[in-house]
DNA sequence: CTGTATCCTTATTGATACTG
DNA sequence: CAGTATCAATAAGGATACAG
């Protein structure tokens, strides 16, 4: 987004960063465990490796989410929520919550 | 979004109804306060006219905005939130306080 | 296993002009 | 005042193949 009033409106930027397609549901499997990549494509139906690569590089470009790589044959990387990302666990709470509530009226 | 698992993920339910460039300022500025169409055009510093209609009409065809019509001249529009719109109050305010932060840090 | 690289399709957004 | 209509541009997402 250009520059729309983030400081008047920080909902905004919340939804900038945690918004999107999958995102959502990437921090919602983080935020009760630490992931592999082939993990997250199983509790991910329908996302493609680009995607998920893609969302996760955006995560971890704003220091929401940490990766962490074992330099070995065959390869083995882990996703966690950061120190920044575990305070996103109320408003992920609150989200899924309400996406409960609303699923059932 | 086709069909993913909205039921394993209801974060997802939530951010597809509320995530979008500009629905989480508009629910910002219906949380605290009935609004004029043309109120939210100035309040959301960008937002086109052909946009404002459409995520409104989104809001309002998920039940979340309610649209009060004066039939008189010139026409008066009113936007509000509804009884479920208002449940989503403690979310907006979540990441209204996540978003502060972030900007802070 | 964990990604990149391409190419392509679709969805979102924007600019502008116009209307009851 | 509160929108529509039209057209154009951009961004987001997807399919598939390939690589270290």
């Amino acid at each position: 987004m250009s520059k729309s009033n983030k400081d008047a409106c920080p909902t905004e930027t919340a939804l900038d960063l945690i918004g999107g397609k999958w995102k959502g549901m990437i921090l919602y499997y983080l935020c009760s465990d630490i992931r592999r990549f082939n993990e997250l494509t199983r509790l991910i139906p329908g996302i493609t490796q680009r995607m998920l690569t893609k969302q996760l590089r955006d995560l971890e470009a704003h220091g929401i989410v940490h990766r962490k790589v074992y330099p070995q044959v065959p390869p083995k990387v882990e996703y966690s929520l950061t120190k920044l990302g575990k305070t996103l666990k109320p408003v992920i709470r609150e989200l899924e919550k309400w996406g409960q509530g609303y699923l059932k009226s």
